[in-house]
DNA sequence: CGCTACGTTGACGTCCCTCAATTTCGGTGG
DNA sequence: CCACCGAAATTGAGGGACGTCAACGTAGCG
């Protein structure tokens, strides 16, 4: 299993590194951080799937997105006493090992490669939700929602038979939360594409069947 | 002058370091780089005002900050071979100190608390931009505008006699695109809030004048 | 003093949010 | 295997927030 916090490290240095941390399963619908709490630990994740959201004062809540097995969580705790910007929901049983801040301290020192990986990692996260923010502000729901599934195809495809599996169990309530619409224009926009043969919309589940049909739509002028 | 990024470091380590860096002369309008060039230098402002702003295929922009001396910017330039997420433009005369990758590399094996620093900036920067995802996401324009205002006044905002001035030159447009909105609805509603005493806005100028006016918009639901 | 960029305001249209009523799906237990 | 239940999804109707276009006012600068 290829760990980008590793990436670069060589099997010998790994190892230790991995043997240090501890483990922490997870139900379907647990927490493992809540968004507010001191930031102790930092995760990454095994098995299973984890949903970051991030809710204000009005209880409403934006989903900023579904990570799979091998990706980093809770980064922020790497730096000095801080608090999580985000809740951490395991979205189904899931499996993460993770260190306090003080383990990672002493790692990055022994390992200053480890400190290079995690600010690329965070410098990746940041280009992502920032071209998102672009797109939330300039574009159009069905280009938005069009970005948003060629985004989780791009990176939980999955080759079917049909076209390409988006692989988690995402609710439209989810994908509307992730591309800044609400549950049912989210609905409206993917029946509508399902006429189309663009997607194949099920319960919980997506397969996009004409990628580029899709792209088409993100494309086009918003006027 | 405090640079967050020799935070905890004592003078005599900080004066190699600065005299270690080149240093960049720009004109009101000049461009420090471009999105899309390859990320090859940090930089951190000394003099002026630099606006990092995200443009799109269909030449829509989002304005993601304006930054003032001491800030560091181009922070990717850190991580291995990248391109810079956002164009940086000097907003006026301004001045920045910066050093190539290969030589902050250098600098950071002799100093490990540089990492540090500057992942923790970057953290700051990730918790910024993920809120301001989420409040464009579920709060009306009204509400984001008068968040744009607030933290603006929170890091750039000084006491003048009528209240708190927002020391930056922002038109009605930067406004907009800081907001996720247009220049006319942004022209609107400081007009409005005009009226009502809470600002006073001026020619590429605004002045709060009643904050606990602007968090009771801020705080109001959306329906 | 006129040019230019910025700002204001009105009218209009439309995207999309909201609310409500139904339907569909999947799992569970009888 | 079927009936039933709750959650997810669909669909329609209506309205409001806000984007768009156009015309005009205004401040700063050479």
């Amino acid at each position: 299993m290829k760990i980008p916090l590793f990436h670069d490290l060589c099997q010998d240095d790994v190892l230790p590194l991995i043997e240090s941390a501890h483990e922490k399963q997870l139900l379907a619908g647990e927490i493992f951080y809540f968004q507010g709490d001191t930031a102790e630990s930092m995760y990454v994740l095994i098995k299973g799937r984890v949903k970051l959201s991030q809710i204000g004062q009005d209880g409403k809540q934006a989903l900023i997105e579904v990570i799979k097995p091998t990706r980093l969580f809770g980064l922020v705790a790497m730096t000095s006493a801080s608090t999580y910007p985000v809740t951490a929901q395991a979205a189904m049983e899931s499996n993460a090992i993770y260190w306090t801040r003080i383990e990672m301290m002493s790692l990055v020192m022994r390992e200053p490669k480890l400190a290079m990986n995690a600010m690329r990692i965070m410098a990746d996260q940041l280009q992502e939700i920032q071209d998102r923010f672009r797109q939330v502000t300039t574009l159009r729901v069905e280009q938005r929602l069009a970005n948003t599934l060629m985004r989780l195809a791009a990176n939980s495809g999955k080759r079917v038979k049909e076209g390409i599996l988006i692989d988690h169990i995402l609710s439209r309530q989810d994908l509307a939360e992730m591309s800044g619409t609400t549950l049912y224009t989210a609905s409206r926009t993917l029946s509508q594409w399902h006429g189309q043969q663009l997607v194949i919309a099920g319960r919980e589940k997506v397969i996009i069947r004409n990628p580029h049909g899709l792209a088409r739509i993100i494309e086009q002028f918003p006027g």
